[in-house]
RNA sequence: GGCGACAUAGCCAAGUGGUAAGGCACGAGUCUGCAAAACUCUGAUUCCCCAGUUCAAAUCUGGGUGUCGCCUCCA
């Protein structure tokens, strides 16, 4: 598989440090709200990323973090007059409840940031030690990005343009603008652990630096997040593992667009933003999934009602296939047409070209689109065909290839009740008769009801809207 | 100011030197009692503009234009 470095701003073909498996670090929520649709892209690429390395045999070791403890937590448990770690947990558990919608998998370890103080105050003991950061008075500690010859390397800018935008805000004790905490000391009132350099509370970018090394080891595979962590979180992240451990922090750096909405970015201080749930209960999960993975994973993606009901049409597509497979089987037989074997052929080229595009640098785009065209050769050559081995060898394809992508995982295989195959059965009846505008008017009831109906030469066929 | 991304049919979106994938929407047809689904056909003589390289460019080079992002909390 080649994969986009952001390091090297070039596709590189993945060699994973041991043979076989694959240590992924993707940067996780800050829990102080519901997920919005921006931070669900990430989320979905890499799941997919991950779902992937899977499928190609790859053993993967997956760790997504929460942030539990920032400003932004401290605020908001301000302003609920609650404490940080109500704020944390709350949203926490809601960040599931969306996960589960989007299909998400469990990464291998979700660690806390609070539960990781020790390997925290454990780099920041050695890069002092080594001089790369020192305390000051009232109990922060700093890391001087000058010290680290290599600082800037991801984002590609030298230092002396970065500190060009850096200031030292009022009350801030540090040496140089470029300088940034790896610990902060406490104010009255704030949530504190104990430390060499008294009582205080982790920076924000110091976190992914010790859970990477605690849960994965000095060295990783890939390491991933949105575009706009390059810098300074990425940049910082390197700085202070690198000099800590002395060895390269992160082989592969991949990194996700945006999502905008009208074509400026999406953001919590805009206010332009939809959480992933206002959409969900409008259009459903899945689409959102669909969304994010119908471009490029790094191409902008964006977001308005227009784009989304398109992404939910295509879906529907996939769903009508889907559901016609099962729906052919209960009619199937053991006969095998004459020109099986070709179309077998015909399906597993599509398999390979699903590979093909996923290989290079996760083309999510034109994985889907095998996918459809694998749904055009289902329809063409395998729906009528009667045949039972035909219909479950293409089901399996098409189960396959969606997995990979999370997609098609809301199809509805629930039976209908009584009452509604009764008015099915009814209708069927007046159609016998040549009732037509009964039989009709069964439909649009049903329609009302969400019920869509079929009707084949193999018998009524339904699906829910 | 520094760094970067993008510009392909009504919309979404692949394609990075060999003559424009796929999806949505639209229209026509086949099928159907009518539908729905499916299938078939139609749709960019053309890939923001200009110039250049080449037998050949959406793809490479140079110059424009426009949109967006990072450099500051942010996925």
């Amino acid at each position: 598989m080649r994969i986009y470095n952001t390091l090297t701003r070039k596709k590189e073909e993945l060699k994973t440090i041991t043979e076989g498996e694959v240590k992924i670090y993707a940067c996780g929520p800050t829990v102080y709200n519901y997920i919005h649709i921006g931070n669900a892209r990430p989320l979905c690429v890499f799941d997919t990323l991950r779902r992937y390395l899977e499928y190609r045999g790859y053993k993967v070791n997956f760790v997504q973090n929460f942030t539990d403890i920032d400003d932004k937590i401290i605020k908001k448990a301000i302003e609920e007059n609650s404490d940080y770690k109500t704020v944390s947990e709350k949203y926490i558990e809601e960040f599931w409840k969306d996960v589960n919608g989007m299909n998400f998998r469990r990464a291998t370890v979700h660690p806390k940031a609070t539960e990781n103080i020790d390997e925290i105050i454990s780099i920041i003991g050695t890069l002092v030690e080594k001089g790369y950061a020192y305390p000051v008075e009232n109990g922060d500690v700093y890391f001087s990005p000058k010290k680290f010859k290599q600082y800037g390397k991801l984002s590609h800018q030298p230092l002396e343009d970065l500190e060009a935008g850096a200031r030292i805000n009022v009350g801030e004790l540090k040496k140089e603008p470029m300088d940034f905490a790896l610990w902060k000391g406490a104010k009255p009132g704030e949530p504190y652990w104990d430390s060499p350099w008294g009582k205080g509370r982790p920076g924000w970018h110091i976190e992914c630096s010790a859970m990477v090394r605690r849960y994965l080891g000095e060295t990783i595979d890939i390491h991933c997040g949105g575009q706009d962590l390059i810098f300074p979180h990425h940049e910082n992240e390197i700085a202070q593992s690198e000099c800590c451990n002395g060895v390269p922090f992160a082989n592969y750096w991949m990194h996700n667009g945006y999502i905008n909405v009208d074509n400026v970015k999406m953001s919590k201080s805009l206010g332009n933003f939809f959480t992933v749930r206002d959409v969900a209960e409008k259009y459903g999960y899945e689409p959102i999934r669909y969304l994010m993975i119908s471009s490029q994973y790094r191409s902008p993606i964006n977001y308005s009602t227009d784009i989304i009901e398109q992404c939910r049409a295509s879906l529907q597509r996939l769903y009508t296939c889907r559901d016609g497979l099962d729906f052919a089987l209960k009619n199937a037989s053991d006969a095998l047409p004459e020109n099986a074997e070709k179309i077998k052929k015909q399906l597993n080229s599509r398999r390979e070209q699903f590979i093909e595009a996923m290989d290079d640098d996760l083309n999510t785009a034109d994985g889907i689109s095998a996918v459809f065209e694998l749904v055009k050769d289902i329809n063409i050559s395998v729906m009528n065909s009667g045949s039972k081995e035909l219909i479950e060898y293409a089901a399996n394809i098409f189960d396959e290839l969606t997995g990979v992508l999370g997609l098609v995982y809301n199809r509805d295989k629930g039976d209908l009740d009584g009452e509604i195959e009764k008015l099915i059965e009814a209708r069927q009846q007046a159609r016998k008769e040549k009732n037509w505008a009964q039989a009709d008017k069964i439909r649009d009831e049903l329609k009302a009801q969400g019920i869509v109906l079929e009707d084949t030469p193999q018998g009524v066929k339904w699906h829910r809207e």
